[in-house]
DNA sequence: ACAGCTTATGATATATTGCAACATTCTAGG
DNA sequence: CCTAGAATGTTGCAATATATCATAAGCTGT
């Protein structure tokens, strides 16, 4: 089960997020077309970051609708761009923006991957931490572009699994 | 030019980083063939991530010997197993490990990927800032394993090239 | 030295991911 | 309505990864 449930409890989030991209698509002159919307929707709506193969499966699961994935790339690539999705480089998947309808300006994302059940966590790094990294990085003479981090462990619920065997 | 010349300068240290290896295999048990240390003289040698690909090609350059991409993978997977060399999942590319011949311990491998030329410097960070990092993240429930880091960005020689464009 | 077990490697096929290139459809402005 | 540009569809390929079965090489006890 991959997917938190549509038009529930969690769907008034989803709506939330939906309407603060429709604003910031408006405003940056980029059209949220109805399946940009809907590739949008189906990240919003997992717990775990999906590939754009696993995408294309659960947009016909969610839409009855079937969706090429070159065309899922390509509005990835778009998503992503007005940074409300992230891609995850070293699972090559995406997730959505965990604070789309956030009105505090972007941070540098950092994401925390569980290996084992490959929930996704984005989180917030204090400041002066990312800048003894960049610091210690620059040192060797290295300029960061992306500077994303993609920090791989357990999350809480799969420590325990572990401790209770 | 993907390959440092081998046997002449750099060769000594291939050849240095070859004995700890089959040192450290011995130690564990594990059986460096001569082909697993012809595939890891391969990545010492290269002074860029290889992909399993890359390295059948290098491979046969090298060794005028011809080899499955199928046993190329699963050599890697027993290199990287005893922490001789490192996956870079980002880029789907295998790198040596740096330290072969250090006898410290192993710390979290840093990896600092240049997006242009493509190479690949391992760092170490400050132990104080791996631990900061962590607290804040064993703060939100996480723990971390695995933990390495690539970072992407710009080596000192490719960020010289822009700024003389 | 040999049989028998285990591990390592080879060979073949196929799945998966990502993207290029061109065709078609849609949409906004004139 | 018509047309340019944007969005999506279609086809196909190249790179990456793994499954499966076959063969070879190493070790172990007799």
């Amino acid at each position: 089960m991959k997917h938190a449930e549509h038009g529930k409890i969690i769907g008034l989030s989803i709506a939330k997020a939906i309407d603060s991209a429709e604003a910031s698509c408006s405003k940056a002159g980029i059209r949220l077309t109805e399946k940009r919307k809907n590739v949008l929707k189906t990240l919003l709506a997992s717990d775990t970051a999906l590939s754009a193969y696993d995408i294309v499966d659960e947009y016909r699961a969610e839409f009855q609708d079937s969706i090429p994935v070159m065309s899922v790339y390509r509005m990835l690539e778009v998503l992503a761009h007005e940074n409300l999705v992230h891609k995850l480089a070293s699972v090559n998947k995406y997730v959505a923006c965990a604070h789309i309808s956030c009105d505090h300006n972007h941070e540098i994302p950092q994401f925390l991957i569980c290996d084992q059940c490959e929930t996704v966590r984005e989180i917030g790094v204090r400041k002066d931490i990312i800048e003894s990294l960049q610091d210690s990085v620059s040192n060797s003479g290295f300029m960061l572009t992306s500077q994303q981090m993609e920090l791989h462990g357990r999350c809480s619920d799969c420590q325990q699994a572990v401790e209770s065997t």
